[in-house]
DNA sequence: AAGCGTCCGGGACGGTTGTCCAAGTTGGGG
DNA sequence: CCCCAACTTGGACAACCGTCCCGGACGCTT
């Protein structure tokens, strides 16, 4: 068995855990489950984590900075800001179909962080990441684009993150991914007419 | 101890279950939480249910039925289509701050069910029914007002659905309950212009 | 070669889980 | 009145859980 450093040995449960939630459910994330995910033996689990929420804590972080890097150069200009705003929105949801056990796991990591209190605040900062993740995308696009916004950012920025979340939730459930795009296109040409030039 | 009917003593224990997950989450709701909550003996629980599975099926279904009837009465005209939609989609903001545990109940009973075999199909019925509960209010409250949709009211209907789930999330998750009757009013005024006169 | 910190991994711990049995108790119909 | 079906219940079962110990194997330093 090639020996891994406990750095290295984190990272590898960390992406087992990764799998084994979007595969199986939160249920399934068991430390053996994990550990035979990973392919190292049960006791790795509590020689590189002092328990499993500590991997929970570094599973959360790790996932919600992937989405946000993900996101970073997210933004697409193509002619106005309406048909930006589209094109964003229909890129981002590329990503999503394209990784649907990312959004499993959070909505599990969501539910159990509100409920458990070593985990109290995870849950809170991770919906801070989106919401300031949808501020930046909106200014940049605004930018882009030469206009501003008529409502405050901090509020179209709640708004995105309420219809992402909805959409990706709809989604799981039925995997109709011809809704999603319509509800998504729909959405952005509502939004669209909020923005005046400036 | 009094005798009650398997049938009551059914509903007893659901009831219990939908404490216990409102309360403290998924994960705490086993047999001996639930039994404990309906002050019945643990082997109540296996005479009056087959597993914990179906418990949780007929969980759902009542939880969604009651969520369903609530709604049913809960189109509120004022004025024209924009008002009366945003005092409808008030209305329904109300009873989800008066009792947030059963969104709690409902998201755990979505992630929990993508994964269970026993339980495919329950999960697509749940937003099924949202998804036929919206469309009877976005039709109800076109009727009354006088003025058809300019979409498709399964696409509205979806876009409603998406609209509260995701506001729900955030809710519980910030408990900023401003922030949401503002992006609900929002989306109700950005609603409101796709209906015209018939 | 020797030492030492790092990592491996089998095995075990006390506790909890879902499920089920077998023996009890109750109450209504004959 | 009795009896059968419906209901109650304490206790037990095997499986699994998170966690931890500890002897051994590795590979870098000196």
């Amino acid at each position: 068995m090639a020996r891994v450093s406990a750095a290295d040995r984190r990272r590898q449960l960390v992406e087992a855990a990764f799998r084994v939630i979007g595969a199986e459910g939160f249920a399934a994330a068991t430390t053996r489950r994990i550990c035979a995910e990973a392919g190292a033996p049960v006791a790795a689990f509590h020689y590189c984590f002092a328990s499993k929420e500590e991997l929970f804590v570094e599973l959360t972080e790790v996932t919600v900075a992937a989405l946000r890097d993900a996101q970073a150069d997210g933004v697409h200009i193509v002619g106005g800001i309406g048909a930006s705003l589209r094109e964003t929105l229909r890129q981002w949801w590329a990503t999503v179909e394209a990784a649907p056990e990312r959004e499993v796991v959070l909505t599990g990591l969501t539910h159990h962080a509100m409920h458990e209190p070593s985990l109290a605040g995870v849950a809170q900062r991770q919906y801070d990441a989106y919401h300031r993740t949808a501020a930046a995308t909106l200014e940049s696009l605004a930018a882009a684009c030469g206009v501003t916004w008529s409502l405050p950012v901090e509020q179209l920025a709640r708004m995105l993150v309420v219809v992402t979340d909805g959409v990706t939730i709809a989604y799981l459930v039925d995997r109709d991914s011809a809704a999603a795009r319509g509800v998504l296109d729909a959405f952005a040409a509502q939004l669209a007419p909020l923005a005046s030039p400036s």
